[in-house]
DNA sequence: TCCAATCTGTTCATAGTTTCACATTAATAA
DNA sequence: TTATTAATGTGAAACTATGAACAGATTGGA
């Protein structure tokens, strides 16, 4: 059932899909059909449909899918059926914002250690996290068990930080820079780049005025 | 020359070619390869080669291309050859931090307001800005000649506050909130969600451990 | 019980995207 | 001047993704 390869664009759907059927679930809400959920999320039910078939049967016919179970596979899916651990790498105004987002991730991915070179920032909490300097990451990625991390620092540090990131085993990052950069193969990637998505968005702005 | 339609993955490695070609400008060199700049940007040379080709013949065979000239091309394709204005609605930690960026895209996309109901935020500053509250967004849009909002409150107000900017005339919005909102065909929306980014790398983490 | 309605999983057609491969052009060096 | 090298722009091929359509299963009501 997963032998074959996944395509990217599917499992970018899967934590949509998870996070409104946490809400529906919220919401009492039992079971959900194709048709209403890519009515919410803006996306065709087939489309849904075989994205979810690619992992296995979850739906019955006639009826929809049943939500509790169906969050109970997408998170074995993302292996959200565990706890991953996660470094912050770069204590500025934006890696305290990310952090904040903690509350919402508690259950699944946690951000378990805060990293930064700053003398200033080194040892000040951030929601209960004590910032540590960056040579200490190695052997507390060890120890933490943490298995991704997230790049926050300026644009001329990212590769270096992801760079350390590797060395010390890390499987895969998150960069916020807004660089471009260069890890071996056995490490995901993703760009998370606000100003290039700022800029593609003035592509379809009205031409004149 | 653009009768045809573009495709959204065209428009989105726009900005990442812009990026890096204003480094090169920047560290004095005067041409570039699509080879070259496909190995920086872990890009297909043919499809940078494509990709440009779509809006004109920039490059010229045997040298590659004039980056100062390519720069100016690709600012005039993105529109960023005019002052695009920019509205931030939330000035939490996130809002602050992105505000932040405001000096990178300073020649180009502006944030020139800030919006936030909290009545302990308004009317502080935040980068010489000061935070006014939701009632005065439609007029002050109109005043600024705002035509691109910026959503970072919390998730369960993105979707009235992403109502308010439609009626207010925006042509197009970044949402940051991790929720999908609905707008009318004429808004351009794109999603900046950084738990679902954080929950698809899941997946590709190693099986076990 | 049986019909109508609902909704999945999947096949097949269509549409879109990426990559290859090459004709063409420009620069350089012999 | 003439080969050689480097690099573009693009047609065609290969690959990927999406969407329509339908068989089959389930429910609920007449």
């Amino acid at each position: 059932m997963k032998a074959l390869h996944i395509s990217e664009a599917v499992v970018r759907r899967m934590p949509i899909y998870l996070r409104y059927l946490n809400e529906m679930k919220q919401a009492q809400i039992a079971t959900v059909s194709s048709q209403e959920l890519g009515k919410r999320l803006n996306l065709n039910p087939a489309q849904i449909r075989k994205d979810l078939a690619y992992f296995g049967e979850f739906g019955k016919k006639g009826i929809g899918y049943d939500i509790s179970y169906l969050i109970q596979k997408i998170r074995q899916i993302l292996k959200l059926d565990q706890i991953i651990h996660v470094a912050l790498i770069g204590a500025g105004n934006l890696g305290q914002a990310l952090s904040n987002y903690n509350k919402y991730l508690k259950d699944n991915m946690q951000i378990t250690a805060i990293f930064d070179n700053a003398p200033q920032k080194v040892n000040t909490k951030i929601h209960h996290l004590s910032v540590e300097p960056l040579n200490v990451l190695k052997q507390r990625v060890k120890e933490l068990d943490i298995r991704v991390g997230i790049i926050t620092v300026p644009q001329h540090e990212a590769q270096s930080v992801a760079d350390l990131l590797v060395e010390a085993g890390i499987e895969a990052i998150l960069n916020f820079a807004p660089a471009i950069i260069h890890v071996p193969d056995h490490v995901r990637i993703h760009h998370a780049d606000f100003t290039a998505e700022l800029y593609s968005l003035a592509y379809y702005l009205e031409d004149e005025e």
